[in-house]
DNA sequence: GCTTGACAGATAATCGATTATTTTTGTATT
DNA sequence: AATACAAAAATAATCGATTATCTGTCAAGC
């Protein structure tokens, strides 16, 4: 049938979100799905475009219908999950077309984004950077070992948002990280690895000392072209899907 | 005490949503109480900043939580009301950093968008912008009919709406979409009487005008000025009310 | 007088059952 | 065989009641 394949997600564990955001402990069962649905999107653990069986959800997760809505109705402001009246919901799609967007409205969006962080933030802005950095480039990524992927993932994650976090617009935070997902999604999905012509960890650096050294040019063009190489990467891995 | 005044919101009638857009007919509760709740926060009805009752609200509308939960939940994504676990939902507050805040997005977003547009939109494209810029030019805004003043801001975000419409980037039409929704709130708000120096139809025909005739720095230039003419016109009306 | 903690009332979250809608299946008709 | 329709099954939406959490009040202790 056409549901997502939810065999080996398990019941909600107390865990809440894990990564570093502080945690008030008291999250609604709402909240503890919200997180546990992103995450099983964004893993690719729940296949794109796939429907979500409300019943079968809640059985899965042990919870009622709703918390269940509660959550997903989350992962739609996050834009991973697609609804429509009366016929459910269902975890978004993924296209080349959507790719390209995300790419395109990253390389605009962050790179605005980080220009105002360079003109507004402050001597702690910098230090949040050049730890998120440090902490990012220490970690290594072994496709052996998924817990280093998703290890990875949220140092990097963390590292593009600090990048940008200096620039006074929640607004735009919340685009970019929305956008951070999506794009998240893709490649954990296709489990890229870099092309050989690439060295991650130094554009990271080259983006942060631009950044911290207030070189507004070279740093914005350096997060461009970053995140441009990493939409080409991920096209490139999905035409070999065969997706379009 | 902190709640939304409510008093004048009726029970839901079965009209569904009101603007131009093809209306399946087939809306559950939840999807109009989205609708009504929208217009009323977008139109002042419900106060920004104020705390949304759920016990009151479910008798003022006549209906159960779970749809009022719904519908609240798809205004959080439209950035209209805001959340917390187990501490219940509010209008959005307002604020002069939000105003700016929105002010530059739309500078940026709308301006990239109709760029966009310019190189990609086809004839449709075209006339639909011409179509949208006559029905709004043609519509008189009396501050003493307040059903003109719903009818010229429909119209007005339509116009606004169809002229990024060509972009072909549904996520960027998306953000623009929601940030003409805080926008406007401001304007309704604050019954915004456009200032004597503007001539706001004009401003509108230019921009359109520059469009068709895929004038790109023009019609960008024209488009960025009216947003930023908006914005500083409603920041004086902000102050002048003593909201920081 | 001030803080702390227990209680009570208010409010939000969740549940299980019921109702409404959609989708599938089966059958009759052309 | 294809279509149209009707009944049945599956699924989503809603409700009313219950449970959990929060907030304000008041009294006891320092």
């Amino acid at each position: 049938m056409d549901s997502a394949d939810d065999s080996s997600l398990g019941p909600l564990t107390e865990d809440g979100q894990s990564a570093g955001f502080l945690d008030d402990g008291k999250n609604t069962i709402g909240s503890q799905l919200a997180s546990r649905l992103r995450e099983a999107i964004i893993s690719g653990e729940l296949e794109a475009g796939s429907k979500i069986n409300l019943d079968k959800a809640r059985k899965t997760f042990n919870v009622s219908l709703s918390p269940l809505r509660e959550g997903l109705a989350r992962l739609i402001s996050d834009g991973l999950v697609e609804f429509q009246d009366n016929r459910g919901y269902r975890v978004a799609p993924i296209s080349l077309a959507n790719l390209e967007e995300v790419t395109s409205l990253r390389e605009e969006l962050e790179v605005f984004a980080l220009r105002e962080s360079m003109r507004l933030g402050d001597v702690e802005w910098e230090g949040n950077i050049m730890r998120a950095l440090h902490r990012l480039n220490r970690t290594e990524r072994d496709a052996a070992r998924p817990e280093t992927l998703e290890q990875w993932e949220a140092l990097h994650r963390e590292f593009h948002l600090t990048l940008i976090s200096g620039c006074g617009k929640p607004l735009l935070l919340h685009f970019c990280s929305l956008l951070l997902n999506l794009n998240d999604r893709y490649r954990r999905v296709f489990l890229i690895r870099t092309s050989g012509d690439r060295n991650v960890g130094q554009e990271h650096s080259e983006i942060a000392q631009g950044a911290v050294a207030r070189d507004v040019d070279y740093a914005c063009e350096k997060l461009r072209q970053h995140i441009h190489r990493t939409g080409t990467n991920l096209r490139n891995h999905l035409a070999t899907k065969g997706i379009e």
